[in-house]
DNA sequence: AGAGTTACATACCGACGGTATGTATGACAT
DNA sequence: ATGTCATACATACCGTCGGTATGTAACTCT
């Protein structure tokens, strides 16, 4: 990538590519597996320019995450609200896990975000986008008076935490089920909830 | 640590300290931030040798783990059998919840390990310990006919990925919810999947 | 035309994982 | 008693990586 003119447009655009590569590197070969000088070299640049972008290698995941839950965010957002929220509720779920389940490849597995970012910041972060989205429906369903008397972020920390379990599960373990089987699984989960 | 009698049974010894060591180290301050340097410099040793002992920070990890992994083990394969599997399940449960909440500082963060060793490798060392009993109590109450008809696969992983989801959250989360709230959140969830 | 900013490249540092090699100690056979 | 050999480390070194400091070409603005 030669220089660029120097005007903030076009930095715009190479920081955004920047992002786009280090996530699939990061998705492929994981944030320890990955280096700066590859993430430059991906983008045919020098490691030098990576940090005019980024203070440090963990800013370059931040960005990352941002985008990779923005996608996420995107999917699940899309789906739209009916006057039955438990029905709300079952859809996101299965489009979260539709969404993971076919884009599992090129995202990074969020343990590993939570590792390397640490539990807060993942948080500070997450809440904005899928979490977000999912403590809305749940709020709903609670405000509706039909879920039993748990504390609020019980149940979005632990739904969220199933769904994400549920996304590992059916990436990395073999064919001993399936994807319904895991929808019905934690339609039940669901509904072990109710009021 | 002077140069020991070159036995094998002192070799035996330091490296078992070595584990012990290395264990609270790395639930201290991380694996990525647990150098071999410093873990030989606890025990009064350099890195030759700990490089003696094993292969790579990998496989001391896995050591780690593996010691790990025996405590919980053996704390849920203290609780008794009685002749009702539902409770037995539930204990389990508990158990499971009550050592992790009490020796979370002693103990490395699930994910932490999952993201360094690779989640085939953490399910080869679990399934000998916590998650195999977990099977057996599971086990019963399929034989019994006590559980809808999920796969047994899909059971395990899920019912052990979320105790420690429930772990990880109890752990790294604010005073947002009780472990008495989790519990009755876990035991809702098993009973949704009695039959 | 000169000055200042932008968008990189280059060169270097310290820490770390890992390896190769040296070496003191004790066990054992002769 | 002595030489041999495996054990249980220590020492020295290498390549890689995250991060920093500095240089510099291109473009803008005055």
């Amino acid at each position: 990538m030669s220089v660029k003119s120097p005007t903030p447009k076009f930095a715009e655009e190479t920081r955004d590519t920047l992002i786009q590569e280090a996530l699939e590197l990061f998705a492929r070969h994981g944030y320890a597996g990955t280096s700066i000088d590859r993430i430059a070299e991906k983008v045919s640049m020098t490691k030098g320019a990576v940090y005019y972008y980024f203070s440090s290698k963990k800013e370059v995941l931040i960005a990352c995450y941002q985008l990779q839950a923005q996608w996420v965010a995107e999917a699940v957002g899309a789906v739209p609200e009916t006057d039955n929220p438990w029905d709300d509720t079952l859809l996101l779920c299965d489009t979260f896990l539709d969404f993971v389940v076919s884009n599992g490849r090129h995202t990074m597995p969020l343990q590993e975000v939570i590792t390397f970012l640490g539990w807060e910041t993942w948080r500070d972060i997450d809440s904005r986008y899928t979490m977000g989205t999912l403590a809305r429906t749940i709020s709903r369903l609670q405000d509706g008076g039909l879920l039993k008397p748990y504390p609020r972020n019980l149940l979005i920390s632990m739904i969220y935490g199933v769904l994400v379990e549920a996304a590992i599960n059916l990436a990395s373990s073999p064919d001993d089920y399936t994807l319904q089987d895991m929808k019905t699984l934690i339609a039940d989960l669901l509904g072990s909830m109710r009021a």
